[in-house]
DNA sequence: AGGTCATGACGTATTTGCGT
DNA sequence: ACGCAAATACGTCATGACCT
């Protein structure tokens, strides 16, 4: 009897349901099926590994903007004037991969599988998207090979707490396999949270991916399966072996990676012209960023354009006497600092910070000494209370004489 | 049973400048 | 020239957020 047959004569036996998924499975041009969802079934060494591929004209939106409008805003790193962690100077938009996997959990032990791996990349007119499924858990050898295939022609990842969850657990599943796929190639690494959050970690309830998409980059999820349900997807298509337990986790998937690539858009539209398009507080925050990053010329035009804004005029002007004294420019400094104190803001470590420059730098004693003693009367705290004294006193000391 | 980073609280090393 | 205290720059440690 020939397998049809055989198949024919149990088809009886299903349940309803039972033949639906049969179906899907066998018919290709069904609702949920592999064919229907772009995707391939790719063998290598007797193990499957289903890819698929979407293209995207750069005409389309994700979002409020084109593609088009987001590569233009990345491009722009490349005509920058300054340093920055997240400055892609000199490498070309079409070698990054906006990089993110899925996975079945978030601990990290053994019990916990690597099933989706994928990037979204820019080529002459499109946006390519590629995911890489593991068709099941012995079968890692052709996911990472086809992923690796098609990943190496690119060099830098951008991702999305990548730096700390998805590349450190790839790279540890490719080490057990590492006698069986090709090398993991060294790539670059732009990690974008850690940015937002030091841009919007104030403003924002979570810095957690939805959020800012809903808050940040305009994008309305439709229908969208939360994070939370996809392992237990992943579940039911390797128990079943149906496809159409995949749909929505692929687009779960997709739609992160392309939010990925209007974050980085976003970023570098506030950072690359912050004066242009960044509210006063995310300027303020750029401009501390520069600051750490030892970008000082950065950072002090930027804190210099807050003076006149609603709430940073002071803060600014704190950080612009902290790199005016660096620049050893202490008159201007002082100037600052002043302006400060006039205002009542972070007075004690604004009359510190005069007592300290009239004393060792300006060499007015008679006025250290004042500082220091309104410093006393601003502390708030008993260590500031005994290091105002200790230096109010000391400073007396040296007049004495 | 993870890794990265910002942040803040402390501790330490090196340098600077003062007074003797 | 010297010792000392202050200032600054650099480590270290702990904590929390984020990823499915």
């Amino acid at each position: 009897m020939s397998i049809k047959a055989k198949l024919k004569r149990f088809e009886s036996h299903m349940s309803t349901t039972e033949k639906e998924k049969e179906s899907a499975t066998t018919n290709n041009n069904e609702h949920g099926s592999w064919e229907q969802m772009n995707t391939e079934a790719c063998s290598f060494d007797g193990m499957v590994c289903y890819i698929r591929t979407t293209r995207m004209s750069l005409q389309e939106k994700h979002g409020p903007k084109t593609f088009a409008e987001m590569k233009a805003a990345i491009d722009r790193w490349d005509t920058s004037a300054f340093a920055h962690p997240l400055s892609k100077k000199g490498i070309p938009t079409e070698k990054l991969l906006f990089f993110d996997t899925e996975t079945t959990g978030l601990s990290s032990g053994a019990g916990t599988q690597m099933f989706l791996l994928g990037f979204a990349s820019f080529t002459e007119k499109e946006v390519e998207v590629k995911q890489y499924l593991l068709s099941k858990p012995d079968a890692e050898v052709a996911l990472y090979h086809f992923f690796l295939a098609d990943a190496k022609k690119l060099d830098h990842l951008v991702t999305f707490n990548g730096k700390a969850f998805d590349w450190p657990r790839l790279k540890t599943r490719h080490s057990y396999l590492r006698e069986a796929v090709p090398a993991l190639p060294k790539f670059g690494h732009f990690d974008l949270l850690h940015g937002s959050r030091r841009l919007w970690k104030n403003e924002l309830p979570s810095c957690n991916l939805s959020t800012l998409e809903a808050e940040k980059l305009g994008i309305k999820r439709t229908a969208d399966t939360p994070s939370y349900l996809v392992p237990m997807l992943y579940f039911d298509f390797v128990r079943e072996g149906n496809p159409a337990f995949m749909e929505s986790v692929f687009a779960h998937h997709e739609a992160d990676m392309l939010s990925l690539i209007a974050l980085y858009a976003k970023l570098s539209d506030l950072i690359l012209d912050a004066k242009g398009q960044a509210s006063d507080a995310e300027r303020f925050q750029i401009a501390r960023w520069h600051e750490a990053a030892g970008q000082q010329q950065a950072a002090f035009s930027l804190y210099e354009s807050l003076l006149d804004s609603k709430d940073f005029p002071l803060l600014a002007r704190r950080h612009l006497g902290d790199l005016l004294k660096k620049q050893r420019r202490y008159a201007e400094a002082a100037e600052q600092f002043h302006a400060c104190v006039r205002e009542g803001f972070a007075s004690y470590d604004c009359w510190t910070e005069l007592s300290l420059i009239y004393e060792h730098y300006l060499k007015e004693r008679d006025k250290a000494e004042i500082y220091a003693y309104r410093a006393l009367e601003s502390s708030t705290t008993n260590k500031e209370r005994e290091a105002a004294l200790k230096r109010a006193a000391r400073i007396s000391g040296k007049l004495k004489r």
